[in-house]
DNA sequence: CAAGTTACCTGACGGC
DNA sequence: TGCCGTCAGGTAACTT
């Protein structure tokens, strides 16, 4: 499900529910995700703690607690996140919920369960760049993702440029969705080999990524099925949607047919004459 | 070692 | 109505 944009939308959405909160119970469905969940971890290490921080990194949400542990979650394709009341009717893929101190719960729901649910420990907290996210790539808002970082890393690669966007090593939160419509903001085609942009057409594409994703957040983000913030409220991004999803429709710069692509498994939309 | 493929799961949808 | 194949917003572990 969620790309940076919806990750972003959920960590702004459940960050003033949950901070200052103690946790006072934690329960879970037994049911493993990517990983087994790390349950007697959390009930010996969390309860009774105060949550302080809030925070996105990649796709990663990074939940501190006042005595330096943290929870990261991450939410896979189907996995969200949202604070019910213990009482609301409880959704069929809730894996774990934990209890909260004003008598509401933060419930993690995922259907497909490839989700994954971590506890670090101070130390580890400490060290998690150079451990957890050692390979995972610069934020797409940071000032290392630039036209020149791009040059370097498509540099000597035989692969196309969307498949580089949505390798997270090289840059984070980048899904299917987002690499599709800021292509074609870009101009620039999906199965182009990336190692033969131009420094002037990364800059370009630096740009529109930024745009199209912080329109995405502003937006709420893209409820495709059954994406919805810590309210529960759906996101309208989709209704801005030049491509993806979009195939036979017409192009909404130059009234071409939208065509798709099978690119490394994933669903490719691109207008033929606009990106080249 | 880079690049391509498969596996992990459930659910929705279209065709028959 | 239901059975079957295909597809889905992600990523790591395989194979080639």
């Amino acid at each position: 499900m969620p790309e940076l944009p919806e990750v972003e939308v959920i960590c702004r959405g459940i960050r003033p529910l949950l901070i200052g909160r103690r946790v006072t119970a934690i329960m879970s469905s037994g049911k493993k995700l990517r990983h087994p969940i790390p349950l007697e971890v959390m009930q010996d290490s969390m309860l009774g703690q105060t949550i302080t921080t809030v925070e996105r990194r990649a796709k990663f949400l990074q939940v501190g607690l006042q005595h330096g542990e943290m929870l990261i979650i991450h939410l896979g394709m189907t996995g969200n996140l949202g604070i019910f009341s213990p009482s609301a009717v409880q959704a069929k893929h809730v894996h774990i919920r934990w209890s909260l101190d004003n008598d509401t719960e933060l419930r993690y729901n995922d259907s497909r369960r490839f989700g994954s649910i971590r506890f670090l420990q101070r130390d580890e907290v400490a060290k998690r760049e150079e451990t957890l996210f050692k390979t995972t790539g610069p934020e797409p808002f940071s000032d290392e993702f630039s036209a020149d970082y791009l040059l370097q890393r498509a540099k000597g690669k035989s692969l196309g440029v969307k498949l580089l966007l949505m390798t997270n090593q090289v840059v984070a939160g980048i899904g299917n969705i987002y690499a599709n419509e800021s292509l074609f903001a870009a101009e620039i085609h999906p199965a182009r080999q990336a190692q033969t942009l131009t420094r002037q057409e990364w800059s370009r594409l630096v740009i529109k990524i930024r745009k199209v994703l912080r329109q995405a957040i502003e937006c709420g983000g893209s409820t495709i099925r059954d994406f919805v913030n810590a309210g529960q409220e759906r996101g309208y991004f989709q209704i801005n949607f030049h491509v993806y999803g979009r195939e036979g429709e017409a192009c909404s710069r130059c009234s071409t047919k939208i065509e798709k692509l099978k690119l490394g498994g994933r669903a490719s939309f691109y207008c033929p004459k606009c990106q080249r």
